[in-house]
DNA sequence: GCCTTTTTGTATTATTTCGCATAAAATAAG
DNA sequence: CTTATTTTATGCGAAATAATACAAAAAGGC
């Protein structure tokens, strides 16, 4: 098989070129002409491959969200504590955020809600992007639950969305021009903070 | 004075019909001749009072703070304690973030970051705008400590964060298509475990 | 009543943008 | 070698868009 006229781009390129585009300039601003620049193809490939720009799009931010579930996965799985694992992965997403000049923040947080309205299959895919980080941190605090680091009476549903707040105010301050070390420690205070509520327990 | 003809426009309709529009669509979604309809004016009348695109989402987004921050004394002057003051402003704020149909969170948080790289004028608003809200949920908790409901140890600006920080996240979770009741709750348990923190203190 | 000033409204221009039509190129199958 | 299939690449065309030019309209100042 692979009957006719071979491709030649490179599909994980291309999207990572249409991905660093809209991440800087979001869903709207984005021109098919710019973006068959940066994915090295011209428009008629681009929609016989991925479709119209709302596509390619929401190809970008599931390539974004498999990225992000290797960064958890990491913080999982590592052996550390419950709060060393929590500044790692902060720390880290702290970097990719700040990984250009100027910072972009999070492609997700910072450029899916404008599209949201317009595009509501965009909006979907914000909603499961949120809900599976919600579980996902939920899960890491039920973890130290069952390990005897928290206490029984901790509610992971509302650390995970109180620390899900807390990632999510970064992406948009990083965005927004603050400073990397001004971020590093509002993360570490808040986590700090979280973990000593759900401890100390209201 | 009042010299040449006068404006058949008014200002403050156009402003909020503007307003509206960026809301829903964004910076760069938002057409001139969309603008010029909902603002019932002609582009060229536009171009004279306002200026350019980036000109009217810039007053748009003065307009929408100013209102915020009367949002915010009410919540400072009413004689209500730190915990009941803070439930009513983000009660008042979920209200604001579902007025519409679908829901569209914050204007500033869920389409200025997309727009900001690009204009960077944008950016420095939305930086200027979430200091705004550090200095102004910090005042309230700085205030609780003086009348003795939180502990000098308290630490008012990690707190006013954590507060942003939570408003910030309802912001986007609203547009995203998440319920009023379960933002409500979340509002709720974040504010007490963010207090319950600062009292108890790490 | 005339002049100055400011806004309005029609129209225009140049540019951008999207999406596709069409033919050539490149490969596998028969 | 011929045919079928898929991708590439040039380019087209219709629509939208930003921004301005220009004359008419509507007020105040003298």
């Amino acid at each position: 098989m692979a009957r006719g006229r071979p491709r030649k781009f490179d599909e994980e390129l291309a999207l990572t070129g249409a991905m660093t585009l809209f991440w800087e300039k979001g869903l709207a601003a984005t021109s098919l002409d710019d973006l068959a620049i940066a994915m090295r193809m011209n428009r008629p490939s681009i929609y016989n491959a991925f479709g119209n720009k709302e596509a390619i799009y929401r190809r970008s931010l599931e390539h974004y969200r498999m990225q992000l579930e290797q960064s958890m996965l990491a913080m999982f799985q590592s052996g550390r504590s419950l709060q060393a694992g929590l500044y790692a992965f902060f720390d880290q997403a702290i970097e990719v955020y700040f990984g250009n000049n100027p910072p972009l923040g999070c492609l997700a947080i910072c450029t899916a809600p404008s599209a949201a309205v317009s595009h509501p299959e965009v909006g979907k895919d914000l909603k499961a992007l949120i809900a599976l980080l919600d579980t996902r941190f939920a899960e890491r605090v039920l973890k130290a639950i069952d390990e005897g680091d928290l206490p029984a009476k901790a509610q992971p549903k509302l650390a995970a969305q109180m620390l899900q707040a807390t990632l999510q105010s970064i992406a948009v301050r990083a965005r927004s021009g603050e400073s990397k070390a001004s971020l590093r420690t509002l993360a570490r205070y808040s986590i700090d903070s979280i973990l000593s509520s759900e401890g100390t327990n209201l």
